[in-house]
RNA sequence: GCGUCAUUGGUGAAGUGGUUAACACGCUGGUUUGUGGCACCAGUAUGCAAGAGUUCGAUCCUCUUAUGGCGCC
């Protein structure tokens, strides 16, 4: 069975929308975020206490499972879920980011064929294509692959980026063919920078390949600017049906998943929670701290008081700064806990504020705290 | 007691008669958006045991003192 999005209300000042996704994994509400668990776990933790959390999707990486363990071997596990003993469900990358991201400052190719590039771990040379990334994402059998797409970074001029949605699309229209797993949702991807006639061209054209869910790409990409992300975003949205589910991705800073509810997002996915928890940073109500200030040396109350997580229920900043300035795995597996269930609680309070029509209420309390301290 | 070698920041230490005393760790901040990440960036000794002298100029040369290591009686 493919993903079924079901929407369910459309806040009444903003575009923000209610749902559900009914996946094979289970039913879950949007807006939602999803934890990264590149290389088939989400960094420190283990599935019990990324469920602990409350998440439900998951993100994997097909490029990093390609190259290690390979995308048999997991096939030969009975697939992705069984591999990783994740029950929820599991939604894989492409492949197309990590060609801009690992490759970024080394050789690459991009052909209308597909990407010649580099291995980060041996440097070997490797050929992705579309219907490659398709195929291993068949092979891993997650519930939701995602097209391969180029991904140009935030400095691309318009005529580079007009050319690169052109061959996203042949891409996905490739991808699209190649796929084969009745049980696995496809998405296309909208590309285009931060121009509205490229972001309209290409909604309308991926739409029409009628993929089971869409999402936006090409966002918050070496230091692109929070206003080219919110065009980005604004330009795609109103050429996406209503009736399928829309994934930002890479996108995870509080408040750009609170602008990114309110234009008309329903998934999100980042590295940050888990990459800051292991550099020893939290989120909270009144802005990100470090843990590693020596203002917290003897501070003995919980990383956020109006946090339910794991964490907050059983740890002082004291002792996480230990943990954290001691260099031990759990100060990193305790922060980690704590940002993705900060983030998750986000989404659920969003979903509330839709429920309740007071989105922009919600989210000029939410900013007033996180950013004054 | 005599001889000898040493004494550089929070730590381990490099170094030179002449602009800002290397590097590392630590410490203090910061960064991180479809994860090549226990990572990256920045700051961190107005001073080279103390005092005096030689010199245009001394952390570097000389003397005295202090402290410590080693050797000899």
């Amino acid at each position: 069975m493919k993903i079924e999005y079901q929407l369910e209300k459309v806040e009444k000042n903003t575009k923000a929308r209610l749902g559900k996704i009914k996946t094979n994994h289970g039913c879950y509400d949007t807006p939602m975020f999803m934890p990264v668990g590149t290389k088939a776990n989400v960094k420190s933790l283990t599935p019990e206490q990324v469920k602990d959390c409350n998440a439900a999707i998951v993100l994997a990486n097909t490029y990093h499972l390609w190259l290690r363990p390979g995308e048999d071997v997991i096939n030969h596990a009975g697939g992705l879920h069984k591999f990783m003993n994740y029950d929820g469900p599991i939604l894989t990358d492409s492949g197309g980011f990590q060609v801009f991201s690992l490759a970024k400052n080394k050789k690459k190719d991009i052909t209308e064929e597909g990407v010649h590039f580099k291995s980060h771990i041996d440097g070997k040379s490797l050929f992705l294509t579309p219907e490659k990334s398709i195929q291993i994402q068949n092979k891993l059998d997650s519930d939701i692959a995602m097209s391969f797409d180029e991904c140009p970074p935030a400095s691309a001029s318009y005529d580079y980026l007009k050319n690169s949605v052109e061959r996203t699309l042949r891409w996905a229209a490739r991808g699209k063919q190649a796929h084969t797993n009745k049980n696995q949702s496809l998405f296309g991807i909208v590309q285009g920078g931060a121009y509205e006639d490229l972001r309209k061209y290409s909604a309308i054209e991926t739409v029409k390949m009628d993929f089971d869910g869409y999402s936006i790409g090409g966002v918050a990409n070496d230091g692109e600017s929070k206003e080219d992300m919110y065009k980005a975003i604004d330009y795609s949205i109103p050429y996406l049906p209503n009736d399928k589910v829309r994934y930002l991705m890479g996108v995870g800073d509080p408040i750009d998943i609170i602008e990114g509810v309110i234009r008309g997002i329903d998934i999100f996915d980042c590295v940050l929670p888990t990459r800051i928890a292991r550099h020893g940073q939290a989120f909270t109500r009144k802005g990100k701290i470090n843990l590693n200030n020596s203002k917290y040396l003897e501070d003995f109350t919980t990383i956020d008081e109006s946090c339910d997580c794991y964490t907050c229920k059983h740890y002082t900043k004291s002792y996480i700064r230990h943990l954290i300035t001691t260099k031990e795995s759990l100060g990193g597996t305790l922060l980690s806990i704590h940002n993705i269930r900060f983030l998750i609680k986000l989404t659920e309070e969003l979903r509330i504020a839709i429920k309740e029509d007071n989105i922009l209420e919600y989210k000029d309390e939410f900013i007033k705290k996180y950013c004054n301290k």
